[in-house]
RNA sequence: GCUCUCGUAGCUCAGUGGAUUAGAGCGCUUGCUUGCGGAGCAAUAGGUCGCAGGUUCGAGUCCUGCCGGGAGCACCA
């Protein structure tokens, strides 16, 4: 917000160092450690270091030198406009703003920009985020969750930052284990299926465990035992390759099954507020997958020992001249001639790029997918494909339990919407007796964006490469760093506002040349950051950074709130500039939340 | 065996080179409502930053080795 002026100072600064042959280091300014006072700084001790390896300076400390330097530097610059003060302080420079213009900046800036402040310079590159690629067969549990909230912000945030944003699902709709349900469902509980989206969801994950138990070898099996669960593992095989073949009968019951776990996905990521803009499916990409194998076969790039009842495999480390194991031999084709995940993501990566043209291409795909992306960019690399450089695999630690890891064939998981309806009640509980004076129909909307603002923020408040043990008390406790806390904020701002309506000093003109209580400052200060803010977390791909800055925004809030009265100000000119400030606030906070995928409701 | 990842306060986590005392939340202890919502504020206690070397004027932060947890490594997704 004062580029301007650090922008000239700068320019001082290099002038003087050319000036006096001083070997002047990259300047990195930062906001001054709280001092009560705003203003921007930077250091000279890389500078300083520069000068001793020179040999100049006869061997003098470098912080010693640095405070030399920041010392000449700050007579050299004098004064500039729209600076209150500039010191030299322990190799330093320290330059002050004039506190009533800078906070006048600061909650102007936020003001007139409303939804779109902190929002990034339109970019030319365009970015899609790949998530939401639960199988389906399957119901929605906490560890999709914690993907689908990662990526949909990840989105957001590159989104906000400038970028042009394509959202894409790419659901698992093949394999095994979607033949599995299948072949219990048909073979024992056809038409049996419960009515609602979600417990029809749930049902079949309960019928998946029962199959896997079915077809599991079990110790001491009697004879008969051992026959059975074979000749159920033949019918499963059999349709599985009647799938494969199109077998009419097998695609339509596949349609309808897959079309139930779709449904429940639609309806989940709605609850997320999360909008998909392209859907890619495995089945999709299997045949076209198959053509890039051929290629790499005639390219001597893939080498196909299915005559020798071997797959089609990559050397990979091989074709790069690597002698210890990195990205090792991967089979890219089956023997039978039927398609893998990685061969499917080689089709995929293609599609992306080709299709919608896209600069790059993330994959928000949990860790224990490393060794997986790593050797499908490398394949695609290989192949010639000059885009692998420019696909990210975001990875991120998985979510267990405190039992352990959740097991969708032993039927150990914790589903979302269980977790959604006990967060709902939990919140219900807690307005029943501190949100009295709200109507109850209110109470239920108000429930869920508070009940989902503490699981989504649990889920951001984490950086990506930590596992997550989900303990269902942490993820929807509603005290300290928590989602609901940013929200309180939010409405406490609110009701300030709304009680000021009809007071004639609703949003009037004001001046900030009073002086500042430290809470006020601190508040104008966190706002401040909002745009540095939105940018790092883009950059880093780190919805972490913004989940951390909005606590810090509110946290500011709240002490403000506590300390600084606003509509009990006698002064009608602090009174409307805090009215203003707290206006600000409420739209710095609004933002925040809205690019964490969280609500910012009214009142709670 | 190889590769990746994590190891910071009792617990859950921030902090990827520079400003005397390494920060939050929970939990513990203690204050705060004749104040705009107490889902809050303020304060106290609590740390050999896994261990050992190295680079640097300066290391929780970078490098190497070791120890400990987790994961992955040919026809699952």
């Amino acid at each position: 917000m004062f580029q301007k002026e650090q922008q000239l100072i700068e320019d001082k600064v290099k002038e003087f160092c050319k000036a006096n042959d001083i070997a002047l280091a990259e300047l990195k300014w930062q906001p001054i450690p709280f001092s009560g006072e705003w203003g921007f700084a930077t250091s000279f001790f890389q500078t300083a270091a520069n000068e001793a390896k020179l040999g100049k300076g006869n061997k003098v400390p470098v912080p010693q030198k640095a405070q030399e330097i920041a010392e000449q530097v700050k007579v050299q610059i004098g004064s500039v406009a729209g600076i209150s003060h500039i010191e030299a302080v322990k190799g330093y420079l320290n330059v002050y703003f004039k506190t009533s213009e800078y906070a006048q900046r600061v909650v102007d800036e936020v003001l007139t920009n409303g939804a779109n402040f902190g929002k990034g310079a339109a970019k030319t590159e365009t970015v899609m985020v790949e998530y939401a690629q639960p199988n389906t067969h399957h119901s929605f549990h906490i560890g999709h969750a914690r993907n689908t909230i990662l990526g949909e912000v990840l989105a957001r945030l590159v989104e906000f930052a400038g970028y042009k944003t394509i959202r894409a699902s790419y659901p698992g709709d093949l394999g095994l284990g979607v033949i599995t349900v299948m072949w219990t469902y048909d073979k024992f509980y056809k038409r049996q299926e419960p009515a609602g989206v979600h417990e029809r969801g749930q049902w079949m994950l309960k019928i998946y465990a029962e199959a896997t138990a079915l077809l599991e070898k079990k110790e001491n099996e009697t004879p008969e035992q051992t026959a059975q669960r074979e000749a159920y593992e033949a019918e499963r095989r059999e349709m599985y390759r009647k799938w494969d073949t199109g077998d009419e009968y097998v695609r339509e019951l596949w349609r309808v099954t897959r079309e139930w776990s779709l449904e429940e996905l639609r309806d989940i990521l709605h609850m997320l507020d999360v909008n998909i803009d392209v859907w890619f499916y495995e089945s999709e990409v299997d045949e076209p997958s198959k053509a890039i194998i051929k290629e790499l076969i005639e390219r001597k790039i893939a080498d196909d020992e299915r005559a020798q009842g071997g797959p089609v495999i990559v050397k990979i480390d091989e074709k790069l001249g690597l002698t210890k194991d990195k990205y090792r031999t991967a089979v890219v084709l089956r023997n039978d001639g039927t398609s893998l995940y990685l061969t499917k993501d080689l089709a995929l990566a293609k599609d992306k790029f080709e299709k919608y043209h896209v600069d790059r291409s993330i994959y928000v795909v949990d860790f224990r997918q490393s060794l997986h992306f790593q050797q499908a960019f490398k394949i695609l690399e290989l192949w010639g494909f000059k885009q692998a450089e420019k696909c990210y695999h975001l990875s991120y630690g998985y979510v267990t339990l405190p039992e352990g890891v959740m097991s969708a064939r032993k039927g150990r998981v914790t589903l979302f919407k269980e977790v959604y309806d006990e967060a709902i009640k939990r919140v219900l509980s807690v307005e029943a007796e501190k949100s009295v004076d709200i109507p109850a129909e209110e109470r239920e909307k108000i429930a869920t964006q508070i009940g989902l603002g503490a699981l989504v923020y649990s889920m951001l408040c984490v950086d990506n490469n930590k596992d997550i043990v989900f303990d269902i008390n942490e993820a929807l406790s509603f005290d300290g760093k928590t989602g609901p806390y940013i929200q309180n904020a939010h409405v406490r701002a609110n009701s300030i506002l709304k009680k000021s309506k009809g007071q004639k000093s609703d949003l009037g003109p004001s001046t900030f040349d009073y002086e500042l209580t430290k809470q006020e400052i601190e508040l104008i200060e966190q706002m401040s950051q909002f745009p540095q803010k939105v940018e790092q977390a883009a950059e880093e791909y780190r919805p972490l950074i913004m989940a951390m800055y909005a606590y810090d925004l509110a946290n500011a809030f709240h002490s403000f709130y506590h300390a600084v009265p606003v509509l009990q100000t006698e002064d009608e000119n602090v009174k409307n500039a805090r009215l203003r400030l707290v206006a600000a606030a409420k739209q710095a906070i609004a933002n925040a939340l809205r690019l964490l995928d969280i609500q910012a409701p009214e009142v709670m």
